[in-house]
DNA sequence: TCAGCTAGCTAACGCTCGTAAGTATGCCCT
DNA sequence: AGGGCATACTTACGAGCGTTAGCTAGCTGA
């Protein structure tokens, strides 16, 4: 059983949590399991009560996200056929997620790497998964006459990357919302591929 | 005197060449010198005689291509005055680079953190140097009447991170080259500042 | 009340890291 | 021919890493 009030609050989620922060900030690499205890206040060894290795804290961070990322563009392109409305609602949901999960994202871009096989293998897998379903909706638009760009995978990287840099520079303490950077990042998309909503 | 023609070609351009591709590859924490020296088919402490730390081989990585992208930036943008001309030179050749150099693009943008103080500070102001220039010729673009956008630090985040991107896929051995990748990046940059080329 | 479990602790492990010291080898120039 | 220098080597160091083992304290539930 867990405790009710522990009189400190460490558990599996806190000690993922602080690790996202951390290696958000340093790299896997570059983070101790030393530093995630410090930040919690407990030794070292006391962090394998909630976890089992530093890999899996990497492991669990990338899972979720990935999955996640699936899972927002799923929903958001389900049921939509016209390409505008299409890639309209997947880079908006994109784009929110890295307002909203900067740290799980610049994790997954940077230490992905990390990863020991054969895990990092099928994340990559899934991140194509991805990759290759944006670069449909382009490549439709651009058959159906509704996109103007030359390479369907160069506007495709740029498109991705774009809604990825949010993470770098988003502040959720900022003067402007998810919402609204998703909508103005969006925007600057649909730009590339030659679509002007004003 | 160096010699002529060493048995092993290895010299502090060969050590340091390697240290780029691993560390663009792994990480500077993911790289040890262990596998800088396997690479070059040496042991370990041999690197010592080309080299005076781990941390100088990064340390020369980001000042040289920091340094580099401020000249690239002020050749191509000066003498020129007309917002929409300055802003299509100062990112051709920052798109141009990042197909260029990628890996030093990809070591500065992950690893610039890894800098020792006082030099990482020094870096971070010359990044924001650049960063700022490029801000300004959005402004006063926006300002003159040329450029179409809401916030121009928004756009400029945008348009920069579109150009380091271009580091993490391109290939040197692909089908497309420097010039036309800069291009096109270029191209996609000025939509997002709402100027359309064609 | 007390058994059992949770979650902290200290101590210690084996490993790898970056780096230093001292030694050997072989080319270059005089 | 031989002295000097560049560059390789072996050996070793101290530090820090992730992880394991074993102990202890205190809350929970019967």
């Amino acid at each position: 059983m867990t405790r009710a009030t522990p009189r400190n609050a460490v558990s599996s989620r806190t000690v993922l949590d602080t690790a996202l922060t951390l290696f958000a900030e340093r790299g896997y690499h570059g983070t101790a399991l030393s530093q995630i205890a410090e930040a919690l206040e407990v030794r070292t060894p006391s962090l394998y009560n909630h976890m089992t290795s530093k890999q899996e804290l990497l492991r669990t961070i990338v899972d979720a996200t990935v999955r996640g990322v699936l899972a927002d563009f799923r929903q958001a392109t389900e049921g939509r056929t016209e390409p505008v409305d299409r890639l309209f609602h997947a880079v908006l949901v994109y784009a929110r997620r890295h307002a909203t999960h900067r740290r799980e994202a610049i994790v997954v871009n940077r230490d992905t790497s990390s990863l020991e096989e054969p895990f990092r293998s099928q994340m990559q897998e899934l991140r194509r998964e991805h990759e290759h379903a944006l670069r449909q909706i382009i490549s439709d638009g651009v058959t159906a006459g509704r996109f103007t760009v030359d390479s369907p995978a160069l506007a495709s990287f740029a498109i991705r990357e774009l809604c990825v840099s949010i993470a770098r520079w988003y502040q959720d303490d900022g003067p402007i919302g998810p919402d609204q950077v998703a909508r103005e990042y969006t925007e600057f998309a649909l730009s590339i591929v030659g679509v002007g909503i004003r």
